[in-house]
DNA sequence: CGTAATCTTGAGTCCAATCAACCAATGTGG
DNA sequence: CCACATTGGTTGATTGGACTCAAGATTACG
């Protein structure tokens, strides 16, 4: 099985074997933490990299009325905080959705991967701007798509995002994501986000149970929220999974 | 005058004297744009690096029902499309929001620029990666606050950025959009806007008159709206201008 | 096994959408 | 130079999707 964020990057293009090699090598120390802990706060200097390797975090922002905002889903593969290169402090916090493993890297390892392999500092280039893509797409999502719509629009990217890293089980996969956590995602409360879950289920496009998520006909739940999947910038040849339907 | 790019990245750091010069001496083809044209096209693959060196411009999705999404403001200083280095395709368009001039610069000028200065490379990273913020702030716009405190702190936030790069008339600026585009860009429709506009007007907080915004007591702003700029990651001190309140 | 999360469902409310005029400013062509 | 069209802004009345409040059912967990 090749390395996680092998499996990422190679969403963009392939790597070359000594690429490969590079990034089984990548050094650093491995940590578990539980869901609900706090990787990183707003504020922080980190000093390491996060690779999540295992499990679901995301990127939040809390108001000072205690509102939530999600403004991203880490899954593995992911890289957490590439900014501490450039930023001074982060702008917000991460916490894990579920238990999870990171690996902690010194920022001159990953430095030295770049140098001794452009293919790889290319693909984490890709990565990032894939990142903005996709708030791009939430924004589009909550400012032009109801709660139904944007929910499975949500759902579905989800699916082509652990599908690309070989996460997915063919048409189901672990969403370990409470309805208060998909509220806080998409501006929703909790009563909004059942009642959106309810009708993807009755309409038969969706199984959710035990945090796991089935999809009943992809094209269905692609079609319902108008999925235009260009913005993931998914190269499906190089891609960890078969090529899907191009949208 | 300094160059508006150098104006746009000394807000990150100062550069050295040779940096600025390089910068002066970027070669490219100048371009005037009317307001309402398009740069760029979703799906195009752009083969120069677009600077914006006046007028506004924005990023924008149109949806299969004509409903438009706007995913950011682009001014001055700033960059149209810095990923044509990565990414096969754009995902998104960018059109004019008035006349405009645009440098379109050959990507290898570009890159010969960031190997021969480290610091413009670092700056430009920074400046992607606040652009990545400034979309997460967005999203907490759009899924926390209301209409009224939302046009608030996007006012706020256009104010900040326009003063970074050294063209706000202390506390005002101008502002080249309808409430229209101010609708498609917090997901409001133009009724919801105009009486935000109205709210913000009749407490005092703004005059919105000929295309011109002026900001009475910005702190009052700022408090209304919730507004914190870490997000911004501006360092004040080498900023275009001077420093204005820590919030 | 008991307490706390999480999920579900119903009823009432509210903010912003929708629908619909109307006004002001700008621009265009006869 | 003025009739007329167009764009942008303003205001009122009505509607609707999501929020709020609330209670009960189910599941997770120490």
């Amino acid at each position: 099985m090749s390395h996680i964020l092998t499996r990422k990057l190679e969403g963009f293009a392939a790597l070359s074997e000594a690429d490969r090699r590079a990034i089984d090598n990548l050094a650093g120390a491995t940590q578990r933490l539980p869901a609900g802990r706090d990787l990183i706060r707003e504020g922080d200097r980190p000093e390491r990299v996060f690779l999540l390797v295992e499990g679901w975090a995301c990127r939040y922002k809390t108001l000072l009325d205690g509102r939530r905002q999600i403004m991203a889903f880490l899954i593995p593969g992911d890289l957490c905080d590439i900014h501490i290169f450039v930023l001074k402090a982060m702008d917000h916090s991460i916490a894990m959705l579920s238990d999870a493993v990171v690996l902690g890297i010194e920022p001159n390892v990953l430095l030295a991967l770049m140098d001794a392999h452009p293919a790889v500092e290319r693909a984490l280039w890709w990565a990032t701007l894939v990142d903005e893509a996709v708030l791009r797409e939430w924004l589009v999502n909550m400012g032009q798509r109801d709660a139904y719509t944007s929910i499975a629009h949500l759902l579905y990217e989800m699916w082509l995002r652990v599908r690309a890293v070989g996460l997915a089980d063919g048409d189901q996969f672990s969403l370990p994501l409470t309805q208060v956590q998909l509220g806080d995602t998409m501006g929703l409360t909790p009563v909004a986000v059942n009642r959106a879950l309810q009708r993807l289920r009755q309409e038969g496009l969706i199984t959710l149970d035990q945090r796991r998520l089935t999809i009943h006909g992809p094209e269905q739940l692609a079609a319902v929220s108008g999925f235009q999947s260009r913005y993931l910038h998914l190269n499906s040849e190089n891609s960890a999974t078969p090529p899907i339907l191009a949208h």
